[in-house]
DNA sequence: GCCGGGTATATAGATAGTCTATGTAATGTT
DNA sequence: AACATTACATAGACTATCTATATACCCGGC
């Protein structure tokens, strides 16, 4: 029913790739930083997000490290892998064909409708 | 495994509405048209195809129409309510805003290589 | 006459990603 | 003591897509 859900199916893959590439990143730390350059777009729930993240590191695009923080619970930071790099680069070619395609093909939709709004 | 799959999770509605909204179609026809307009990009299967009619036209969206052709196998012409020309241009904006923040998101991505390729 | 290919629609079953909801645990605040 | 925030985790339900198969009509080749 909502599309927006559906939308962004599959995307998660790349969006966390292309932010764990930059450096390496815990799963709540994701979540948060996604959502600050989105502007409040992306919102990954838990069950979207840790699901995503075993399995990415059991596909061996990531590998996790658990690293104990003095004041608060304990972190599970994400390396990239050489794999997830090469990975990263297809999946972002993929993902910029498909998101060009959709906007060419949507493109005058607002102006198909007959009055001057 | 394969993002190209999940990737277009969701775009089914929105790319049949865009090409219904221009005139009445039949489901072949649709397939065979968008094929044409994205030069071969998308490709829908017959699995994906008419359960997405059906949905949308339970839904709504679509309103269909059995027409005898003389020479070959009847066509079911959909064509598009006011309830799915009210959803397209508010599907197509939500994709529009999807894909935009897609591109903004990854771009640069190739260019994150250091090296100068 | 029969088989294959293109047109055209349909559905069952499997797969897989996302969401809701819940749980754990540590810390700091009231 | 209760609550919010941080941080990770998972079970169960939902749903869209794909694979495969089926039907039916028409045409051309053999």
């Amino acid at each position: 029913m909502s599309p927006a859900r559906d939308m962004r199916k599959g995307s998660t893959t790349v969006l966390i790739l292309s932010l764990v590439a930059e450096r390496p990143m815990y799963g709540y730390q994701i979540a948060k930083e996604l959502e600050r350059r989105s502007e409040g777009y992306f919102d990954f729930k838990e069950g979207t997000l840790y699901p995503a993240l075993h399995r990415m590191e059991k596909e061996g695009l990531l590998r996790g490290e658990w690293q104990v923080v003095a004041e608060g619970p304990s972190r599970k930071y994400y390396h990239i892998t050489e794999k997830g790099r090469r990975a990263l680069v297809d999946v972002a070619a993929e993902w910029t064909t498909f998101s060009r395609k959709i906007l060419a093909l949507l493109e005058g939709i607002q102006g198909a409708r007959s009055g001057t709004t």
